[in-house]
Order: C-alpha cells, then structure tokens, then sequence
RNA sequence: GCAUUCGUAGCUCAAUUGGAUAGAGCACCUGACUACGGAUCAGGAGGUUUGGGGUUCGAAUCCCUACGAGUGCACCA
C-alpha cells in the first residue's frame, strides 16, 4: 500500500482506538522543511470534538502511531502539528515499488475518453506567441490526461473562412503579380499573413481618404471600396463560385504548408482537424429542436434567443431573423458533432479568456438542452500573454511570431552551451548539435510558458525566456544529463548493469535526509498527475519536476554517489539517481518537453 | 454603467485549496573539495501579501468595502 494511505488509515485508527470516534477525512500535508519529518497532520480541526489542547491530541496520536503504525519511526508534535518520520526500510520499499514498476505513474485505464480542442489557428496570418501558449498548453494537457488513463482525441478546429481570409484572397488578387511562397520564397504562412496586412494598408488608405473627404469613419470604415470588394468575395465563396474558391483553396494549401512546418517543429500534432467551412452552418437543426423543447423561443421578427437570466447571464440570440447562424449556432452544432464523431464525454475547450462569457452561454444552453455531455465540458481559460512593451497587437506589429521565437530561443541555446562546456560537442555532428540546441530552446520556451497558472495573465520576458539557469527548462534538462553520466560511470565501474532493478535491502539502513526527501518526492508522482490533470494544470507538473531536480542537485552536492565505499549505500544511491532521472524524464515528456542524455 | 478575472520581494512566478517564521528564480553581495559534469551547490540581503474592515483556534486564500489593472457585454467569429 501506498505510505500515505496507509498513514491515513493508521492514523483513522488511532483515533478511534484513543477517544473512540472517527473523522471524516484524514489530510495529510508536506512538513514545512525547517521541521523533522516529512508528513504533517493538523490536529486543530479535532480541539473541540476532544476538548483537549492541539499539541496533547498530537503527542497522543503520536506516540500510538510510533507504537502501532509500520512505518512510523519518530514523531514531534509542535502546535497543532504532528510530524511525521517515516521508517528508512519502508522508504527503500518505496524505492523498490517505483524501480519495479516501468509504468510508474501512468495511472489505470478510465474507460473514458476526453477530446480536447486547441491551437485553433486562423488561416490568414502565421502563428504567434499566444498560439504557442494555447499549443504547449492544450498538448500538455492532452499527455497529463492521457497519463490519467483517458483516451484522448486532440482536436483543431480550424478558422478558414469568413471575412478575414477574403481580405488576404483579395490583397493577394490585386497585388500579387502571381507570386508564390517558392518564388517569393516565404513560408506559406508568412506569405499569407503579408498579403493580410497589405490589405489592412491599402484599406486604411482607403478610409483615410474617405474620412479627408467628409464622411464619418464609421461609415467610411463599411463603405470603404476595398472592404466592399472583400465582402462581395465571401458572397461569391458562400455560392460557391468557381474563382472564389479555387483560390481560396490554394491559398488555403499555402498557409497549411507553413503551420504544418511550425508544429512540427514544435511536436504538437492532432488526431482530428475540424474546418469551420465544413461546420458554419451547422447548429440549426439543434435550434429547431431548442425551439420544440422550449428552451429557445422567437421572436416577432423571427430570430431565436434563449433567457439565460436565471443563471445570471443575459438573453442570448442563437439564430438570426434573415435565419442565418451565429458563433454560438455554429459551436452548438460543431459540438453535437464531436460528440457523434467520437462520443466523448468529456471535452476540453482550451481558449483564450476572453472568450469565458461565451464558453459560461455554451454550456447553459448545451445543460438546457440535455445533452449527455454537458457536465463534462470544460473550458480551460488562459490568461493573455503580455510583453515588456505591453499588449501584443497584431495591426501595431508588436506581435512576436513563433517562427522568430523558436530560431532565437535556439540560438541562445547554443550561446550558452558556447559559454558553458564547448568541447562537450566536439564529438557531435553538425546536426545532432542543432537537433540539442533546438530541444533545449524549446525546453527553455515551453518550460517558461507551462510553469505559470494557466488562468493567469503572464508576462513574456525574451530575456528570461531563453534563460538556462535557475528554475528553467534547461535547469531540469540538465540535471537528467546528470543522472545518465553518473550512471553510464557507474555502468563502466560494474556498479550497474544498466536497467533499473530493485535494489537488495540492507538490514540496518540509514538513508540520509536528502535519501528520504527523493523518494518522497518520487512517491509522490502519481499523486501529482492525479492533481495536475483534475485542475488542468500542467504548472503543477512544471513545479513538480523542478522540485525534483533541484533536491536531486543538492543531494548529488552533499553526498557522494560513485565514491561511496559501501557497495550498499552506492548501490541505493545509485538506484535513487536512475529512478530520478527517469522520473524527471517522464514528467517533462508530459509537459510535451524532450530532455537529452547530454548537453 | 453591468458582468467577470486579477493585485504577493526591485522584476517574473509559487504557496498542497483555511495551517507553522509567506517560498523559488532573476538581478545584487559572499563563499564552494584539485570534483560523480560549475548550465551546479551553500550563504546574505530583500515582504504591513494594494489600503481598510469582518468571519475563527488560524486568512495571501473566505465575506464586505475602497483603489488599481485586464477582459467581456454585436442579428462579428
């Protein structure tokens, strides 16, 4: 059994054993490292019950646990705190069970699928350091959710229609010359996104001038000829006119030419693309029914809407009166048909925050519905991405491209291998060292875009983004390097024959301080997966693994691992070292980051 | 205006969901064995958790209030 299970029982026990009643739930907390011990459980919560002070309660339960509990060693009770020792030979069991056991961590089989929908790119510019922070998020989440025993179907819906896309079509018809991503030798993606802006150059020109003439800019800003000329082409796309939409299908191969290249580059990949010009008119039969069940009603001039008032959110249009959809049709429809597709449960929305509103109206409508999945659907909202300069706006060029981000985050890596042990790559082919060099700038970016609280507004510090010491990417990169080159030491000396294997246990062991605070740590993974994926929280792992490295880096400074004369002690030590690295390996895969055996 | 999220060291972030003297990193200062890899480790300095009130054994966390910041409030997506 797992020691803090067991912990909890034997403590459940000793308080019905000492005052013959029972609690509820026994928690149990991390103790504070300036005091011995490394389990903590609170007694203030049962003064009153007992009407005895916290610290007597403590020293009772205390000394029945040293009594009673197998594996309970010592005890002290400051407070309201009983702190909790742990026998060494129960900690090298520990060690054991995680040695034995090559799945540790990936928790059982659910039987339950989950999809989550990310990245969600439009398709009239390249992807920029927001898509990265929704990309590395929705990716991680994924794996963390995958490692909690869902099946899980990653999803993109992509935006490839509507008026944005006609702006760079008609930008591109006019002041192309039949230039090509090959000829202008661009990346599709940029190639688009250049014809984006040219079009909002020409059209602000347009306005400009309209505005010098007298007009209001409001009006000119609709009347303007080239915004004319746009919205006559998404008729024509709407019609299916032939031009319209070959073109648009070209540029449409252009532009997925260079995301694909991007994620790629990345590692993020999906199991399912939705296009949005194959859901936008979905969701009006689900009006239809809405209307039927009267959870929708019309009105005079015919439009649907839905009275979400009760919960605290307003009156909603789910349908037009010219009987064309909206966002919120669209999404209802696209929607029911994830559900048909795959007939997933749960579903994960992972979109910007400023879309909460909209997600909170979704779900409403999905939970007046009744549709079976409604319960299951999350929106996990992320905080915008702030720079230095402040807000990143596309039309004021103060966006930072993610193809930029990923070349300089690369090169500052290889600045800093330059910096800290050259010859170490002496023996590296070229590409095996831009292979590491990119594996390390991009653990240096998805690290620092992973580590804060989803929920929250982050700030983006280039700087810091491509730092490789302190609680960084590479920091944890690193130490894994660590375990591997003591390990291949110890491989060469005939300590190891390589695999990890449980370990003999000694009959007197005295494991030090830094011994038991890993193997604690290290029990304490799929507790941490559990965690992680219940709040959709990937910064937890992120916190996790830096934990982990940083004990492991003290450990490795304070006590000898390949010099220690006892064959024994080197041997669990050793053990402690493999089981580390491995663990660190696994928890930075789950964040969707690779960690080298040498950098 | 209404709704909603947030405010923690100079800066960027934590705080096991109400627990002990609020912790890390960066930046700044001081140290580290002729060493298992110094992309490391040890130490120092840095805090009235935006202000005020309340709830209780106990508050960064919950409630009220003021101030400050973000976002949303289209028959756009």
């Amino acid at each position: 059994m797992d020691i803090q299970d067991q912990l909890k029982q034997d403590i459940q026990q000793a308080i019905s054993t000492l005052y013959g009643t029972t609690i509820d739930e026994v928690t149990l907390q991390p103790t504070k490292k300036e005091f011995e011990g490394l389990y903590t459980f609170v007694t203030f919560p049962l003064t009153k019950a007992l009407r005895k002070p916290p610290h007597v309660i403590g020293q009772e339960i205390g000394a029945w646990l040293q009594e009673n509990s197998p594996v309970v060693s010592v005890f002290n009770a400051v407070q309201g705190f009983l702190n909790l020792s742990i026998d060494d030979a129960v900690w090298l069991n520990v060690l054991n069970s995680i040695l034995g056991n090559p799945t540790f961590g990936t928790l059982p089989k659910k039987d339950e699928s989950v999809m989550v929908e990310f990245s969600s790119p439009n398709t009239n510019k390249p992807l920029h350091l927001g898509h990265l922070r929704n990309n590395f998020l929705g990716d991680s989440v994924s794996r963390i959710l995958e490692a909690n025993g869902y099946d899980v179907v990653k999803a993109c819906l992509v935006n490839d229609r509507g008026i944005h896309i006609c702006k760079s079509m008609l930008a591109y018809q006019k002041f192309s010359n039949g230039e090509t991503p090959e000829s202008a030798g661009m990346k599709g993606d940029h190639f688009i996104g250049k014809y984006y802006v040219l079009f909002d150059k020409a059209y602000k020109a347009e306005i400009e001038q309209l505005v010098a003439g007298g007009m209001d800019k409001e009006v000119a800003e609709k009347k303007a000829p080239l915004m004319q000329e746009a919205q006559e082409m998404l008729r024509k796309w709407e019609q299916g006119d032939d031009a319209t939409v070959s073109l648009w299908k070209q540029m449409n191969e252009w532009v997925f030419a260079g995301f694909d290249e991007t994620y790629r580059k990345i590692g993020v990949s999906f199991d399912k693309t939705y296009y949005e010009s194959n859901t936008y008119l979905l969701g009006k039969d689900v009006v239809e029914e809405g209307l039927e069940k009267g959870v929708f009603y019309r009105k005079d001039d015919n439009s649907v809407w839905i009275d979400l008032t009760s919960e605290g959110l307003d009156q909603k249009l789910v349908l037009r009166s010219d009987g064309t959809s909206v966002y919120m049709t669209q999404d209802l429809g696209t929607t029911d048909i994830k559900f048909q597709d795959f007939g997933t449960n749960r579903m994960v929305w992972v979109v910007g925050n400023e879309q909460d509103y909209h997600f909170n109206v979704l779900f409403a409508i999905l939970k007046r519905l009744g549709r079976s999945y409604a319960p299951g659907c999350y929106h996990l909202s992320y905080g915008m991405v702030d720079l230095p300069s402040g807000k990143m706006k596309s039309r004021e060029g103060t966006v930072v491209d993610a193809d930029d981000l990923i070349r300089e985050v690369t090169n500052a890596a290889s600045e800093a291998a330059e910096q800290a042990a050259k010859s170490r790559y002496d023996d590296m082919s070229e590409s095996q060292r831009d292979a590491l060099f990119r594996m390390i700038g991009l653990g240096a970016l998805k690290y620092y875009l992973l580590k804060v609280d989803p929920q929250k507004r982050m700030m983006f510090n280039p700087a810091e983004s491509v730092d490789v010491h302190g609680h960084t990417g590479p920091f944890i990169q690193y130490t894994h390097t660590r375990t591997k080159s003591v390990e291949a030491k110890a491989i060469q000396n005939g300590l190891l024959t390589g695999e990890l294997t449980r370990i003999a246990i000694p009959e007197r062991v005295q494991l030090h301080e830094l011994e038991q605070q890993l193997i604690y740590l290290l029990s304490q993974y799929p507790q941490r997966i559990a965690d992680a994926g219940a709040a959709y929280a990937p910064s937890q792992l992120a916190q996790f693994a830096y934990d982990l490295a940083k004990t492991y880096n003290q450990f490795y400074a304070e006590v000898s691992i390949l010099q220690e004369p006892d064959v024994q002690k080197a041997q669990i030590r050793l053990a402690i070292s493999q089981a580390v690295g491995q663990t660190i390996r696994k928890v930075m895969s789950l964040l969707g980051i690779e960690v080298p055996d040498k950098m």
